[in-house]
DNA sequence: ACCTGAACACCGTTCAAGT
DNA sequence: ACCTGAACACCGTTCAAGT
């Protein structure tokens, strides 16, 4: 036994966020354990803190991997056209689509459990604040006649409210509703927002 | 040893209770250990499962309390007089004041570790749907030209998203915000909503 | 009948011991 | 240097054994 080095270490991180991801993306966070991932790489537990120094410190990278997709998704949004507001709408969509279809990596993301005691790393914020500047940026377009900071609370508020209806919605926390009904709480929200948005400015 | 009968079990059951209430609030559900809980009120771990079938059985009944508070915070707002608007946004000023208040608890209601697998039982969900009642009943008042089930709509819309301030902020998900910066944010999304609500109908 | 505490299963983490 | 697996701590849950 030991001494394989059949695998790099580096090739050994990368099998191991694959197994991790792939338990959470099928089972959600509270399925992952040391054991099963390093079972499933083919290696045992002490190889994992060969790697990282502990399970939340994956999780953080996860956590990491989850937002870039989810950035990804919204940079898919037509912001270039003179519709602001549509721009708008649509990253509302696909961010309750996202929610949707990636639903376990998605909760990751606000998992109370999981959130570091001294903060969110550096990296992270930064990945948080280039997602919501998209946004903000939008708002600016919509009423250039606001101030920046305006514009920054304007996409914060908004911006909490559709992930709420994502949280409320899909948690089933409301009640059972299909995810067309999800979408019309979803549009009605950010329509009726909208809409007050434009007109008080 | 064994068979001290100082306390009925219904003591033990309120004992448990509060000792779990008292653990929830200081310290959050991450900390609820049936150890714990037996050791604080004098009692060994077999005599919790003399009262509950397991910790999750606890907790649910926790919830319940936790729900029966913030109703009760809520009831608290006047919605006799002739202005159901400022009523929605005392509301929602009120469920941000608990949820900053009794933050912990308020956590424990939407918990994804702490939902039960086979749905949430009948009487809470009753209770649930009683808290939203009110916000309805209100939306009605409004703008009663609006269908029974567009009212709905729109109080489970903005919910939603008074819902999801309180979460980003609160949890520091956003970025660090002082509390009146919350209101602020809050009551921007609660104002501009209403109007596009108001004036769209 | 009421209560104890040893015991089991499970899991994160460590580390002495192998190659 | 790389890897194993026994061992420890912690915690939910069970149950045989005490009074």
């Amino acid at each position: 036994m030991a001494r394989r080095s059949e695998h790099t270490q580096a090739e050994i991180k990368g099998m191991i966020l694959n197994a991790a991801e792939s338990i959470v993306a099928k089972e959600g966070v509270q399925a992952l354990k040391v054991r099963t991932i390093t079972a499933d790489i083919g290696y045992t537990v002490g190889t994992f803190y060969m790697i990282y120094g502990g399970l939340n410190a994956l999780i953080q990278e996860l956590k990491g991997r989850i937002l870039d997709d989810l950035a990804a998704e919204l940079q898919g949004v037509n912001v270039d056209d003179d519709d602001p507001e549509q721009a708008v709408i649509d990253s509302a969509r696909r961010y309750l689509m996202f929610a949707n279809q990636h639903y376990h990596r998605w909760r990751l993301l606000f998992d109370p459990q999981q959130t570091d005691k001294d903060g969110l790393p550096d990296w992270y914020q930064q990945k948080v604040d280039v997602l919501f500047a998209n946004i903000e940026c939008l708002f600016q377009r919509m009423t250039p006649e606001a101030t920046e900071e305006q514009a920054r609370q304007g996409a914060r508020a908004l911006w909490s409210g559709v992930h709420g209806v994502c949280v409320l919605s899909l948690t089933g926390s409301l009640d059972a509703v299909g995810i067309n009904t999800i979408e019309q709480t979803l549009d009605l929200l950010v329509q009726n927002f909208l809409y007050g948005w434009r007109h008080r400015h």
